[in-house]
DNA sequence: TGTACATCAGTGAACGCGCGTTCACTGATGTAC
DNA sequence: TGTACATCAGTGAACGCGCGTTCACTGATGTAC
């Protein structure tokens, strides 16, 4: 015996996460059927219930881990020390590099956040709404921003997280040539430069 | 006779363009089915080929619709007095106004941008694409942006157009409530001028 | 104006197919003694 | 170590249902004369 019984099941259980990220791909979790993930996996659709309730529990499943992939990111960009290298370059290549290897994650939460089941959405915008609150925190031990109303620097951490979700869209639609994905993280770039000219000349009212 | 053979057609038409955007509202035209809108119409399901080739092509036209919408909104923001009012609160008031008043044709265009049919998909991204060319040369007329490259012009757009879609999906998704609305049309005005502050201060690079 | 014919939006039966879910089952793995 | 029993991941048949699409059709509207 080279495996246990858990590290089977487990082991399925992945091919299932797998398959079902793979297949949702170019429709959505909402036109994903159970039989067509067993099939993929190679199960008889029924063995999908010793994994899963339901396709909106895996698709919750697969939130968490999307998440998972999103977070290491953040923890990057935030061990990137500021003296080193300017930190609108550093975060861009990061965010770009990441986004580029675990494509079907990002991919996955960019699409599910607009048209996935409401559990799903309302996991994936509570997901979100949580690494704002953690910009904003970053943002306030930033030189400059002693005198920011909290409510400014919720709002500008907003700005940014859109920015850069729009950045990692376009960096997943764009095309794979190396010169077209140069020019997404340029232009993300020039836009996070900008916001930060205005974040730097801006007067927050009390 | 009250109608002709060609105004009923139309009005069967309407139905199902209707039928299908209220239908598609909690999940998404790819999990769409003909015959679900061929009940919600009240006709059989073979006659929805009278009108449509295909779910594909009647979501085309949908794409259509909502961005007579949109652009109606652009051109009510366009036709702002600039002298009347401040550009940003006139710009957020409106978007705000219009994403309420046709709330499913927004919502359509949200949300199917991100997880329709790829024909539909791409229609979308080549209309917004649109609307950032023509914002761009809006830009180029402002005063403070002679000195600035059509680059720095297309990106600026860019970032504006991101801004004020995720803008719209905020107010989609924020509760109803005026109080709700209120703070999100606040965010929104605050983000815009952070980043007009940052456009003015910008020095664009030959 | 009246008649004969053409058009065509909508009908209804039928098809084969994939769907989610039920149920009783199998047989390898795990455990208690 | 050996045996008897429990667990449980995966099986396979079966169900009723909604799906897209085909086809020949109906009957009101429209047109040519």
């Amino acid at each position: 015996m080279t495996e246990t019984r858990g590290e089977r099941k487990e082991r399925t259980r992945r091919s299932i996460l797998d398959a079902a990220l793979a297949l949702c791909e170019d429709s959505s979790l909402v036109a994903l059927s159970l039989r067509q993930v067993a099939k993929e996996v190679g199960i008889v659709p029924t063995a999908f219930y010793r994994h899963f309730d339901s396709l909106e529990s895996l698709g919750l499943a697969l939130v968490d881990e999307s998440f998972v992939s999103l977070r290491a990111m953040l923890r990057d960009v935030r061990r990137t020390d500021p003296a080193y290298r300017d930190i609108v370059d550093g975060s861009v290549e990061i965010l770009a590099q990441h986004v580029q290897r675990e494509r079907s994650h990002f991919l996955f939460i960019a699409r599910e956040r607009a048209a996935g089941p409401l559990s799903v959405r309302d996991r994936i915008r509570h997901e979100i709404e949580l690494c704002e609150r953690e910009l904003a925190t970053d943002l306030a031990r930033l030189p400059g921003t002693d005198a920011w109303t909290p409510e400014d620097l919720r709002v500008l951490s907003n700005l940014i997280v859109t920015a850069m979700v729009a950045t990692a869209e376009a960096i997943l639609n764009a095309p794979q040539r190396p010169a077209a994905q140069k020019q997404v993280a340029e232009t993300a770039r020039t836009q996070l430069r900008m916001v930060m000219v205005g974040a730097l000349n801006w007067n927050s009212r009390p």
